[in-house]
RNA sequence: GCUGGAAUCGUCUAGUGGCAAUGACAAGAGACUGUAAAUCUCUCGCCUUCGGGCUUCGUAGGUUCGAGUCCUACUUCCAGCA
């Protein structure tokens, strides 16, 4: 079983560590997308830097490229990656449906190679073995997401969802008991790095990194009832954690998730799947007992020239920013803000410079870790309230 | 000087008689939430009570119901020849 202590709480709103065997997550915290097991425009040296403490790569696009086989010989994602820290996959669920001509079954999903066309089938055992392949100390069940928020269709992908997760509890037990003193032995024959130079054999002997969990994923959409029933099923499964999935804006989510975490086990850790782009949502998750959020939406506006500050968030591109000498958010302590100013950022994106996107995820990336780390630290030190309203304030004008 | 050719929205460009006129870039703004996103959308002659009105394709004339498109002259530029 995962390891995970509670350190502070205050009604769902909770605090604590995440031990994984790459190292600890203290809670509640910002998990960086690394869909293709890296962060865009950023190396995992910038990640550590700016204060990642965990991120998450996705098991639909790692199979398609490089492949999990590949990324198993590479000693797994961490190693593979050169994060060396904790780690977590995404089933593929939610990019598989969010594919177009996808073909649901009860047995899992057809659909095609958005590379190259190829067709392909992911089950919850193909998920998984591809998860344990891959080996990020957490993994997601693989879901079904609804396309269409009819209620209907909600909770039949709903229904699905348990039944599926039965078959990935399985198959994860399965491939927890291939695992011999704590060292995976689905790998066979000789290691086989991707390039470089030889390495040598990895002595796995005290090697705790093979330890893999899993945690189970929430579903219901924008209906309480549904989300109550999903709560309460994923909570009889023998998971070590939680995923919340399928939201997809802040309205109603409070609410949501006050029910759900109020049905999960206090003890296991909950992860908010997707959701971080708006501060808000990392208020409301973190004030309604999520532990983890991961999010595109910072790297992803970072590239496009949209950067947050505590006053809100601003375009650089804007032609007010031309001559605008100073630093973009002057009580950050990030590389872009301690050492450039907005002109400079300005004319980088003007101008189409790599180092626009770089310097500028940077600072995105930073600033969302850094919004969850003190909400971590108000709620510690009891003044999580008063942090919260001068931020929304201050942000949201 | 002669002979050809060319002049279209900030830039390049489509357009050879039929209702401001193509595309790209630039510019102005917006979107983005478990990443098919270094992406996408809108605006881009002037005015508008959003119905429409007005002025445009080097300049000035002309032919025509109608001209960026045809004709004449001029201006500028390019090429070749002196």
């Amino acid at each position: 079983m995962l390891k995970y202590d509670i350190i502070t709480k205050n009604g769902l709103a909770r605090t604590g560590v995440i031990h994984t065997p790459h190292g600890d997550i203290h809670t509640p915290a910002f998990v960086g997308a690394a869909t293709r097991a890296a962060v865009k425009a950023l190396t995992m040296q910038q990640m550590r830097d700016l204060g990642s403490q965990a991120i998450l790569a996705n098991t639909y696009h790692l199979v398609l490229t490089p492949g999990a086989e590949l990324i198993r010989n590479a000693g797994g994602l961490a190693e593979f990656s050169s994060w060396r820290g904790p780690t977590f996959t995404d089933s593929g669920g939610f990019q598989i449906f969010s594919l177009p001509d996808v073909k649901i079954t009860e047995q899992g999903a057809r659909f095609k190679s958005h590379i190259n066309g190829d067709k392909l089938e992911m089950t919850p055992e193909s998920s998984m073995q591809a998860q344990w392949s891959i080996g990020a100390d957490i993994h997601m069940a693989f879901d079904h997401l609804a396309k269409s928020d009819n209620y209907d269709d909600m909770k039949e992908a709903m229904e699905r969802t348990h039944r599926w997760l039965e078959r990935c509890v399985a198959e994860h037990q399965k491939l927890l008991g291939k695992m011999v003193g704590g060292r995976n032995m689905l790998s066979e024959g000789p290691k086989t790095w991707p390039s470089g130079p030889e390495r040598p054999e990895q002595d796995c002997s005290d090697h705790p990194k093979t330890e893999q969990y899993l945690y189970a994923v929430v579903q219901g959409g924008s209906f309480n009832d549904l989300r109550a029933e999903s709560a309460r099923f994923a909570a009889s499964q023998p998971v070590d954690g939680f995923g919340i999935g399928g939201v997809f804006t802040a309205d109603g989510m409070a609410e949501m998730l006050h029910i759900v975490n109020n049905i999960l086990p206090e003890n296991k850790p909950r992860h908010l799947l997707g959701m971080g782009q708006e501060p808000i949502d990392l208020f409301v998750g973190a004030e309604n007992g999520c532990d983890t959020f991961d999010c595109v939406g910072p790297t992803r506006m970072a590239r496009n020239g949209s950067l947050y500050t505590l006053d809100g968030r601003i375009n650089i591109k804007n032609a007010k920013y031309k001559n605008d000498f100073t630093p973009l958010m002057p009580d950050c302590d990030c590389e872009l803000c301690r050492n450039y100013t907005r002109a400079y950022l300005h004319h980088l994106f003007r101008t189409d410079e790599i180092t626009a996107k770089i310097l500028a995820s940077i600072h995105n990336e930073h600033f969302v870790v850094q919004t969850v780390d003190r909400i971590r630290d108000s709620i510690d030190n009891g003044n999580y309230d008063s942090y919260k309203q001068d931020f929304l304030q201050r942000y949201y004008g």
